[in-house]
DNA sequence: ATTGGTGCAAATCCTTTGCAATAGC
DNA sequence: GCTATTGCAAAGGATTTGCACCAAT
């Protein structure tokens, strides 16, 4: 499940440890979008004393080699998504609650925009807000 | 220039304070992006003494009136902008400076994929990453 | 006169840093 | 054995809280 990381790293000429690759298996059998706190705790039992920093440095290394993306949807702490192709999130305002949209952004027009003004883009996150299903049904407040 | 503020105010039965009027009169000037804290340092000048929480607390009100956006384009802070019209932003991973960039969302293809899942969206913000104008041409690192 | 707003200080929360100890290679 | 990684504790920085005072209505 983590032979692609293994791969990279030995590419890469960095190690291979435990920790990294708990991380990602723990990213992928989730599947869906997690704190760091998160981590930290699902991977407790295959390796106890994981530290904080620990988490967040590999979160960030595999963010860096494309096994994973930082999410920032405005909850006031990241997320991170083991899927890596392109789509979008909602996130609701009374809940929290983060789901996938699978929209489709106008790469063209995108394009288009950012070039004029010089900007080199490459990455865009669209993240919508308002109020989730069960949140729309819910009595209110 | 916050003639509207006052009368939104009004019409809500809140009070209208100097420092809400100083604050919404420093974010229309500036016209930008803004931090708390830049807020906070401009209007020393008009409001010594003028406190953080202060500043957050009608910044929040001013968002919840609709005369201000706050952005979250993952830099670690919220940036307020005084523009509220449709339109969305690029921000540099090198330097970290954010610019609007004039892009039209897919209001119906979006408003079809949120039903789609019964969520019900009030507001999309769409944030791209990359290098600015300046920072490509920059030497590099 | 009421009570919503403000200022102050301290707390909270997520995330990062410094440094010694450990474990991949 | 060499040095990247790890763990620990502590720091950092943005934002929020609690509470007494003040000022807009």
């Amino acid at each position: 499940m983590t032979e692609d990381l293994v791969s990279i790293l030995h590419a890469r000429g960095q190690r291979v440890t435990p920790q990294r690759l708990v991380i990602l298996r723990s990213l992928r059998e989730h599947g869906g979008h997690v704190t760091a706190e998160e981590i930290c705790r699902s991977i407790r039992d295959d390796l106890p004393g994981t530290s904080v920093p620990t988490v967040y440095a590999t979160l960030d290394l595999l963010v860096e080699l494309g096994l994973t993306r930082k999410l920032d949807v405005g909850v006031g702490y990241a997320l991170y998504d083991a899927r890596t192709d392109p789509h979008q999130h909602t996130v609701c305002r009374r809940c929290g609650r983060v789901d996938d949209l699978e929209y489709k952004l106008d790469r063209e027009g995108l394009t288009r925009a950012t070039e004029a003004a010089g900007f080199r883009a490459d990455a865009a996150e669209l993240v919508v807000a308002g109020l989730c299903a069960d949140c729309v049904q819910a009595p209110s407040q």
